[in-house]
RNA sequence: GCCCUGAUAGUUUAGUGGUAAAACAAGCCCUUGGUAAGGGCUAGAGUGUGGGUCCGAUUCCCACUCAGGGCUCCA
């Protein structure tokens, strides 16, 4: 009840926003406007007219004192005649109206103040009493309906509440989510960059920002080792024909960068390592004793995505995937498919996260060019997985046209901080590569069997992606078995380097990633640059440690900052084993 | 790719149609310190790149590059 209240509010904000730029621009097309998850926007044509955020003030200013004369929304229902007249002039109306005509709904009005507009209802019922805590947020361009056919329309985003408290609650969220934006902590704790002589959406990893990547790698080495995974190493570039043999040329060209005209053929840079690990399926006789093989590389993969669409590690032109992929027959596809969703269940709990939920993507028999068009088989794999998912007793949801062109896949849905949602792993089930690939296996009787399912999997997603997810997780304070400096030793004076250096050597040598301050800087200035480096634990080491073999520590919350001496040799050991422990 | 905004020392920012200012970082010096920024000095950019207007451009205009916010897409 109350969310609808909310959209209500927001949508009514949307009359306003109409309202007020109708008032300072009386020219501009006005499109439509909806509420949306954190508030609102507004579709304009202004012509020739260019907005920009300086303009925002003048209209949100505008918006307050045209509320004040806001009484209830009046509604008021008028034929498709009345309609074309009242909008002429205005294409999108004029398409709106339309549309309402070919569905054969009512067309409704609803004024406030002495604005009115083409709406099908949802209002709140005390505009200038309610309408009061509301902020414009931003200007950006968007296509009339999304498309790119379509001309560029000004959108105006902004957010409404209905109490002051919330609307600074959902700002002062706002301005957190931007500082633990990855961007920026990636900056800060100096984790990667991207080089704009490199290139767009290619980045550059710093030794601390290859440190995360290495210990995810390892960590999956080792999950994958103990469910059964063969390692593979496969090149970047492949010939043209691989890719036309998989089908991803023709499916994806537009995402896969220009092709290399060579002396020997046209090549390719891999966007999907599932082609290379297909080749290596077929690389020699596979027996039914050989089933299921799980090939797995953390391998590099390109795409060619729109400029525009670059964004930090999210968004990248190349990237390193944690990739596998099973080959199976039809009647292990379900303890595969379980195999993997326990796996990935089994990541996400060692790294913490909660806020997820699994979502069964169909394919949509509308849309036969996204897809194969074999019904019979997207039914039964959907089924299949339908199937895995209720016995696991795992919620899912359903959602059609979200699948791969080869079969359909669990995604698992993320929730960011900055709370947009993320595809983060990705389990697929591929009913179309044993036919184009011809994959087949030698069965029981000695007779060659083309039965074979591919599961492609995913479930660290792509490294750029993941550390993205985790560097704002954990807002850059990592774990003790993550953290690329586990421990600062801070010396208390440079009299005390020399022990400094003699202890880090110590820690190093247990596999303790330790590193000395030996900045000349006072001890409070030491703690302040760990603290913002946000080191898990700093050792002190002056007089009073080269006395005793023990360590003064400080630790990296403010919350419990004791400083403890403890034995050297003690520390150590309970950080191992904390370390060990994935805490 | 398209729309909007922006680009000034390593970093974060200020500023001006008359030739760039500060903080932090860096180097040196003083301080040899005991738990969240000790003090001083020095060096460091000619203002993203390329054009144009002007006696003169970092400032105005154009193009490009890159970044941010969107649209679209995501095997």
């Amino acid at each position: 009840m109350e969310n609808s209240n909310l959209e209500h509010l927001r949508h009514s904000c949307a009359h306003l926003l109409a309202a007020a730029v109708l008032s300072i621009w009386p020219d501009t097309e006005i499109t439509l406007g909806p509420a949306i998850e954190n508030g609102f926007y507004y579709d304009f044509d202004f012509g020739d007219v260019k907005i920009s955020d300086t303009d925002l003030n003048k209209i949100d200013k505008r918006m307050h004192d045209i509320v004040k004369k806001w009484d209830v929304f009046q509604k008021r229902e008028i034929t498709p005649e009345e309609a074309r007249d009242m909008f002429k002039g205005n294409p999108y109306k004029l398409e709106i109206i339309e549309g309402i005509v070919k569905k054969e709904e009512k067309i409704t009005l609803y004024k406030s103040g002495d604005f009115e507009d083409l709406c099908r209802g949802g209002h709140i019922h005390e505009p200038k009493k309610e309408l009061q805590f509301f902020k414009l947020l931003s200007v950006a361009g968007a296509y009339w309906r999304g498309s790119e056919n379509n001309p560029m329309l000004t959108r105006i985003y902004g957010t409404c509440f209905a109490t002051k408290d919330d609307l600074d609650k959902h700002l002062w969220e706002l301005e957190e989510a931007k500082k633990r934006d990855h961007r920026k902590l990636g900056k800060e704790l100096e984790l990667f960059f991207i080089d704009e002589v490199v290139g767009k959406g290619l980045v550059m990893w710093l030794p601390k920002g290859t440190i995360l990547r290495d210990l995810i790698e390892e960590l999956a080495r080792k999950m994958e080792k103990e469910a059964g995974y063969l390692r593979v190493v496969t090149p970047h570039i492949a010939k043209e024909e691989l890719f036309l043999t998989s089908g991803h040329l023709p499916y994806y060209k537009d995402s896969m960068f220009p092709p290399m005209v060579m002396d020997d053929g046209t090549y390719y840079l891999k966007g999907m390592n599932c082609p290379h690990h297909h080749r290596i399926f077929l690389h020699g006789v596979r027996s039914y004793r050989e089933l299921p093989l799980r090939l797995a590389e953390y391998g590099t993969c390109f795409r060619n995505e729109l400029s525009g669409t670059l964004s930090g590690l999210l968004r990248v032109r190349e990237m390193a995937m944690n990739d596998a992929h099973i080959y199976c027959r039809k009647d292990q596809i379900k303890s595969e498919f379980a195999g993997v969703l326990k796996l990935t269940i089994a990541y996400f709990k060692l790294f913490g996260l909660k806020d997820y939920w699994f979502r069964l993507s169909k394919w949509d028999p509308k849309h036969t060019e996204k897809y194969i068009n074999e019904p019979e088989n997207w039914k039964f794999s959907e089924q299949m997985i339908r199937e895995v998912m209720v016995e696991m007793n795992l919620p899912f949801k359903e959602i059609e046209n979200e699948a791969a062109f080869y079969g359909p896949k669990v995604d698992i849905q993320f929730r960011s901080v900055i709370g947009k949602e993320e595809s983060m792993s990705t389990i697929q089930l591929d009913f179309a590569a044993k036919k184009r690939f011809n994959l087949t296996y030698i069965d029981e009787k000695g007779e060659p069997n083309n039965e074979v399912f591919v599961i492609h999997r995913a479930p660290l997603s792509v490294h750029e992606r993941f550390l993205a997810f985790l560097i704002e997780h954990y807002a850059g304070k990592f774990p003790l078995w993550l953290a690329p400096v586990q421990i600062e030793i801070l010396p208390v004076s440079d009299v005390f380097l020399d022990k400094a250096y003699e202890v880090e050597k110590v820690f190093l040598s247990k596999g303790i990633r330790a590193h000395v301050n030996a900045q000349q800087l006072t001890l409070g200035k030491k703690i302040r640059v760990a603290t913002l480096q946000k080191v898990p634990y700093m050792g002190i080491m002056g007089q009073k440690e080269v006395d005793a073999p023990v360590l003064s520590l400080s630790v990296r919350s403010r919350e419990g900052v004791e400083t403890p001496m403890q034995p050297l040799e003690l520390f150590i050991s309970t950080l191992i084993q904390t370390i060990e422990n994935h805490s």
